[in-house]
RNA sequence: GCGCCCAUAGCUCAAUUGGAUAGAGCAACAGCCUUCUAAGCUGUAGGUUAGUGGUUCGAUUCCACUUGGGCGUACCA
């Protein structure tokens, strides 16, 4: 609907100079009475033109040359909007081009060509996942879905950092529960990681090497083992929401690489660096920012800035055209010390956009649960997973916009998780699913041929929602937001509902039967295409 | 103190990025199954969009201040 209405502004914009650069936006009004789209041109160009809205509008309507078969109306209401109606044939219209493209449809190439890297999760290999990290996995992966349906090639990428302090307490713990297992008393630190997992690598290096390990160091085979049991256990959680990272970056290869040295030379180049108390600081009030930062600590050991810095840079030397950082609320005072560097050695930082989720909130029986690795007092996403279901998951992750500090009720999700919106979704498909079963036997087929026969209220809200579709997924996808898609569906699936109740198949004439069963294969298809890009089964009965 | 994020129905959240009468789900109440899945549909009720100013044809949306919450504010990541 909106490309037509594009296409004959285009030509009245030949007769209309003013129509020309014209950010022409066409929304759907909320009432129904305001017609199926409405522009605001008018009113926008009566301040430029210094003339009322509503005459504006006059003349720009009657410079349209439109095809009465597609729009059968267009007036000015209010202060000058523009409103158009279109024939109930043109909407109808949609169902074949959904019937054709298929599995396609939605999906765009307005990005053909462009190559994306999306780096999520990212979580250190200390622990299990926990619920937290689940929003920023489910995140990360939709918006690498949606980045693929509307053209971009997508790089799933996992930094990680197995070095450093962090890493030096976790061999420690493990050597710790070693000694105790051999019947050692020893003192464990309360700030070491207590988890039940830490016991469980210590057990299997027991196992496997007996008492050979007892003057080991930490950060040899107790870290070396932990490292790779817990990164497995990570893997295995995130294949369990479907989710596979292509390349696993550790920051050591900075440093092994050279990038590390490399990068402060260019620094040095630039004169952006200088030397105080031991240690290398940054100048970033030189760069706009707040204050200068370390990035070299007196101990010759970079701050986390540097790597983050030198990472970037060989992201941009892989040739993304867009690189997305999914971090926590956490990291937000973080990401605008990098992005000036970046900047100051001559990358576009535009290039890089940095999405920063809120908090997830767990609730268990009306309580908060406050979680912490090192305590050991979390939630993994496993034992969501397991409970719940990935599906489930996967919605819940999805249908909040970001900036939300969201409440996860544990014990609700558990009890009443048939009351989570993705199965409404989830049934709408299973019905449709059926009712091509049953077609089948009563020997009708689905049909583009009398589309215009679909003329009641339910079916030309469907088809007009089938219509959004499109847009739909480019706005999620430029604008980074995974929600409006659970939001479009829901509203889709209602509709659906409707249509079900008030539109029979069984027992209409043949012709308007099979345009019918037409328009449910087209909601199937685009139900389908919107849960594969949140990551959601599609299931065929239920 | 300073920086970023947030505040919308009893609860969880939307609102086409500045549009016309702020919408869904859950919970509550009243209805609808001898015909394609009742995990559904129809209806009722529920709001000073935290508050006060400002910008303009028009503000939940933009700006300022206030209040209340989250996260930061390291030579930790």
């Amino acid at each position: 609907m909106k490309e037509y209405l594009q296409l004959i502004f285009n030509e009245a914009a030949e007769k209309l100079e003013y129509l020309n650069g014209l950010n022409l936006v066409f929304d759907i009004p909320k009432t129904e009475s305001h017609g199926d789209l409405s522009s605001n041109a008018a009113m926008l160009l009566a301040k430029k033109l210094k003339r009322k809205p509503r005459e504006v509008a006059e003349e720009i309507i009657s410079s349209l040359n439109y095809d009465s078969e597609n729009i059968k109306k267009v007036e000015i209401a209010g202060p000058g909007f523009i409103n158009f109606f279109f024939t109930p044939s043109f909407i109808a219209k949609i169902a074949k081009e959904i019937l054709t493209e298929e599995n396609y449809f939605g999906h765009s190439k307005k990005y053909a060509g462009k190559k994306a890297n999306v780096e999520f999760v990212s979580a250190n290999p200390t622990g299990p996942l926990t619920v937290g990290h689940g929003r920023n996995a489910v995140f990360g992966d939709t918006i690498a879905n949606l980045l693929e349906s509307v053209g971009y090639s997508v790089d799933r990428e996992y930094y990680f950092n197995n070095a450093g302090r962090q890493m030096r307490v976790l061999g420690d713990s493990v050597r710790l529960r070693y000694l105790e297992l051999l019947g050692i008393k020893v003192d464990f630190p309360e700030d070491y990681y207590q988890g039940e997992y830490i016991k469980e690598i210590a057990k299997s290096l027991l196992d496997e090497f007996g008492d050979k390990l007892l003057n080991e160091s930490a950060e040899g085979k107790f870290k070396e083992k932990a490292e790779t049991e817990i990164f497995k256990d990570i893997k295995k959680s995130l294949e369990k929401l479907k989710i596979i990272h292509k390349i696993f970056f550790n920051e050591n290869s900075l440093y092994e690489e050279g990038k590390i040295r490399g990068t402060i030379e260019s620094f040095k180049e630039k004169k952006l660096i200088y030397e105080k108390d031991g240690a290398t600081w940054l100048k970033l009030i030189e760069l706009g920012n707040e204050q200068d930062k370390v990035i070299v600590k007196s101990s010759g050991e970079p701050t986390y800035r540097l790597p983050d810095i030198a990472y970037h840079i060989v992201k941009f030397n892989r040739g993304y055209d867009l690189m997305i950082d999914i971090f926590g609320s956490d990291h937000n005072a973080t990401y605008p010390d990098v992005l000036a560097g970046l900047k100051a050695l001559g990358y576009d930082s535009d290039k890089v956009k940095v999405l920063i989720h809120q908090f997830v909130t767990i609730m268990d029986g009306g309580e908060v649960v406050k979680m912490s690795t090192r305590k050991a007092n979390y939630i993994t996403l496993d034992q969501l997973v397991d409970e719940v279901g990935a599906d489930v998951v996967r919605y819940f992750f999805n249908m909040r916009n970001i900036t939300t500090h969201m409440n996860f009720d544990l014990s609700l999700a558990k009890k009443q998780s048939d009351e989570n919106p993705v199965f409404y979704l989830q049934y709408a498909h299973a019905r449709i699913c059926s009712i091509l079963k049953m077609i089948e036997k009563e020997n009708l087929k689905a049909s583009t041929e009398n589309l215009d026969l679909l003329s009641t209220n339910e079916e030309q809200q469907l088809l007009k929602k089938l219509h959004q579709f499109k847009e739909e997924i480019l706005i999620s996808a430029e604008l980074f937001e995974t929600h409006r898609i659970c939001t479009y569906l829901e509203e889709l699936a209602a509709l659906f509902h409707k249509f079900y109740t008030f539109c029979r198949i069984l027992g209409s004439e043949r012709k308007l039967a099979e345009a019918r069963v037409a328009l449910a294969l087209a909601t199937k298809i685009v139900i389908k295409n919107g849960l594969s890009i949140l990551g959601v089964n599609a299931p065929e009965r239920m």
